[in-house]
DNA sequence: GTAATAAAAGACCAATTAATCTTTTATTAA
DNA sequence: TTAATAAAAGATTAATTGGTCTTTTATTAC
């Protein structure tokens, strides 16, 4: 469903919401050490959300990548939208062109309840927010906690 | 989620159950044709469900694959586990190497609900049974409904 | 047996995704 | 102004998935 590329975006920007700030910035190195990923693919991706204004970076000693307090303001569909090409939220489980209420496949049903479950969270949820809520919740983005 | 591979396999395998005996067997070409996907592409997961005995097929003229009483007891999850290299029930959403009841991921909660109904469905009912409420209910896997 | 039919098998090619390597640019601090 | 640091950019390679082509084998009907 979600290729690596995203899974590593949405892991990064929640890491980032959780542990950077402008004055705190952190590393591709560090990031990738941290959640266990390879450090030049993330660091590509991380050029890619830098250039969308979904986080924030500053080159030189010191620099960096973080979130300041408009990038919490963003969401987790819009890292969707900067990495994966095709629309998740749309595309049939079992690759009927047709799918949808009208014509249905036969796993349409449980699909589009979990569709909408994971649109409403991804969608109407901040950064900010769901980086409290896993807090709140304890759920992890990585077990690694550095720093 | 799934690859395309498994998709067709999905489709195929009701396909048959739906319009297929062992007196109506029916060719590859006319497979392909009726769920639109490549010819050659369904011929090759064709030969795979064919050796995993999910279906069945004879060779010359009249020949083709078609489900038989046996077949039709089988159900999805093997289909998967044919063709999937991966388990999909087993991995993470966001690719956390850890994510579990114990260590879950921010979207764990909607993803184990999801999973769990869609494996109740794959595992617990046969393939028969699928077919049977896609009568029932309406669902689809083509549009052009062939034969 | 021969011709036609259709699946099986194996080799092959293309596209996408994943990942790495190298060079350049900007920033900082001495 | 130089050295060190770290991101940006671009090119390249590797792996996986998707798809095609060609040959072989089995079956049927004549």
């Amino acid at each position: 469903m979600l290729s690596n590329a995203s899974k590593y975006a949405i892991r990064t920007v929640l890491f980032l919401a959780k542990n950077s700030s402008p004055k705190k910035k952190i590393g591709a190195r560090h990031i990738a050490d941290s959640l266990e990923v390879p450090q030049q693919f993330i660091a590509k991706i991380l050029q890619k959300l830098v250039k969308a204004n979904i986080i924030s970076s500053a080159k030189g000693p010191g620099g960096g990548f973080y979130t300041n307090t408009k990038n919490l303001k963003g969401n987790l569909l819009d890292v969707l939208s900067v990495i994966e090409k095709n629309d998740i939220f749309s595309e049939c489980f079992l690759g009927l062109p047709v799918c949808g209420d009208e014509n249905p496949c036969p796993v349409h049903d449980i699909v589009s309840v979990f569709k909408e479950a994971l649109l409403e969270r991804f969608q109407n949820k901040s950064i900010k927010t769901i980086a409290d809520e896993m807090e709140r919740d304890g759920t992890l983005i990585t077990l690694k906690n550095i720093i």
